[in-house]
DNA sequence: CAACTTCGAAAAATCGATTTACTCATTCTC
DNA sequence: GAGAATGAGTAAATCGATTTTTCGAAGTTG
């Protein structure tokens, strides 16, 4: 600590001014780009820049303006690989565009998620990217409603008035997980979810069942949907399991579902795909390498990320119009956990 | 949009001043909760805020001083459980004492590591929380010293003598395996890892080597290092596997090398345990319910999480004296996949 | 009762930029 | 060559708080 550099303020505007020569009115449109200064006067500037180490203190900058370059992403989790990958994505767009990314976990409480907006209102953010707990009419998206922020819903939502939203095709993916599993044979299945979630889950079940039955009216479709949690979820699925009830797929509607299943399975000794099968939406990476390989819908993270912000820049510099809804296409990966009904790929169905 | 209350401007600490009829100064002091104003008007004030919905606005709020409340996280990535629960928990830890969490990730690359950093330092953030993508003598912590910047490392590190670190004890967790893997009989043990991961994978590689040799002198050690990234470990693995060598357990060193080793495995046919034993450094939620189960070492991330953050206040707030290098006990959860060589467990992969 | 505190509040400075308004020179236009 | 337009730059206002300084009134003290 003999330098004692550490207690050293940090050069300002004025500092970079008086060492160049200038005014501090110069120096900030050196900084900004702008042209009209004499050639020799910015030299001066920027060589006082580079002497003095000096950088543009955002939050000082952000001060004048009505809005800030800061924008709020506010995540239901951070835990699982599709939000982390959505906040990644969200950072690295942000990021490129010159602003700030504040992320923030909602919890899965609406609550928590509406404090936080709060919280995102009072620092002015340009923007928000919600993805809600529930769906795009929570207090949440009343909230940024009733005070004019600007933001974009992703996720668990379809569409709504105010706000642009952007969220995965999940009609479009259930469906085709429908006419995977029809053509595979299956006529006995059991779709799992959480009601909570109401505004996707619906799509993805009514998405399934549509094509479904129009593949095979006499597909019998059984659904276990919970209304507050997945402990209750996985409580149900266990009850309709003792019930003697035996599907020969299970279609779960969103990843902690998935993994309810398969410990179901387990507690049962069953095994994918010979005893029963099994397709999530969502997709994981451990999904790949375990035996057997988890079948999956796989959202199209990238593509929701990046239409999420351009959807928003295209607000915050001012864009008017109705809210557009867009849902990104999914890709459905078949893998080891479906089979066909009856065919035990090597002599499983014991017990 | 007939109201257009979109546009209003929110209202300031001069509306709230002359709507009180009192000055801007008097209203901070009832914000800051400062006991030296008259009762009768801190009510007015009060009052004033009720109406006008006033919020302090922490960016200006934060302009005047020094150190900003704002914390800024740097992670090497938040696709992973372990560093998606690490933010959570920082976020709430840091939004308990006022601060805002600014979340960032490096993208396991060093060079983006010191341009988020220098990014924050331009932000003035209070301190930063800092898990490297190597070790703690990156050249981010090079730059957090040279500018004085107050934070903790975590995770990729042992211990530093400028900033206080806090990291799993990963020696004596790897110990732990190596007791239950010779006690299960293992004599040929293969060890996986990542070399960039220097500090931490050291750490872990002698815990275990140690604990074994020392408990079965006839151990058999294989290790499989790669040094820049997980492609090069699973060519590196495969090619080990091809030259005929059958060792009876691994023990991977990261999460990712437990995915290599899994989807190896399963391009050979082998199944855990019968075939081949597998533990693996963190855990993660789908561990529990694959059939197999994967034993996994559990970093406590809510301690790690806690000490970071009460570490990094203590200095925020002045705190003096040689930094602290703190180690956190993990729990090993051994699984199904691990078994005893030789003996094919009944029940499970029949064919 | 003059001098000294104490208390509460207002006025003013400050933080570090950006932006507006204004001042000189030039250069262009008719 | 008078008047307008342009160029380059500066001083000052501004953003929304916090903090320091100043000030008046009330209360104490000797």
């Amino acid at each position: 600590m003999a330098h004692r550099q550490d207690q050293q303020r940090r050069a300002s505007i004025h500092d970079v001014a008086s060492r160049a020569g200038v005014s501090a009115a110069t120096v900030s449109k050196v900084m900004a780009g702008v042209i009209t200064v004499k050639p020799e006067n910015a030299q001066r500037v920027l060589e006082a820049v580079e002497q003095l180490g000096y950088r543009v203190d955002p939050l000082a900058s952000d001060m004048r303006r009505a809005k800030r370059r800061i924008i709020g992403a506010i995540m239901p989790e951070f835990e699982s690989e599709f939000f982390g990958q959505m906040v990644t994505q969200l950072e690295g767009l942000a990021e490129q565009r010159g602003y700030t990314l504040v992320a923030a976990s909602s919890r899965e409480s609406e609550a928590r998620e509406k404090e936080i907006l709060a919280r995102m209102h009072d620092w002015r953010v340009a923007g928000v990217v919600l993805a809600p707990v529930r769906n795009e009419h929570g207090p949440a998206a009343e909230f940024m409603k009733a005070n004019g922020m600007t933001g974009v819903l992703i996720d668990r939502v379809l569409s709504d008035d105010a706000f642009d939203t952007v969220s995965a095709d999940s009609a479009a993916a259930s469906a085709e997980v429908a006419r995977e599993l029809i053509a595979k044979g299956h006529r006995h299945i059991l779709v799992v979810g959480l009601g909570e979630q109401a505004a996707t889950v619906r799509a993805r079940l009514d998405g399934f069942r549509t094509a479904a039955l129009k593949l095979a009216p006499d597909v019998r479709i059984d659904v276990v949907l919970a209304e507050t949690g997945v402990e209750p979820l996985r409580a149900q699925l266990r009850e309709y399991f003792a019930k003697g009830e035996r599907p020969t797929a299970v279609y779960s509607l969103f990843l902690k579902g998935t993994l309810v299943a398969l410990s179901e399975f387990r507690r049962r000794g069953w095994h994918c795909p010979n005893d029963i099968s099994l397709v999530g939406f969502d997709d994981a990476e451990w999904m790949q390498v375990t035996w057997p390989a988890i079948a999956a819908v796989v959202q199209p993270v990238r593509q929701i990320a990046g239409h999420a912000m351009e959807a928003l820049f295209a607000r915050i510099e001012g864009g008017e119009g109705p809210a557009i809804a867009r849902l990104e296409p999914c890709r459905v990966l078949m893998r080891e956990s479906v089979g066909s009904p009856g065919v035990a790929a090597g002599g499983g169905q014991s017990r």
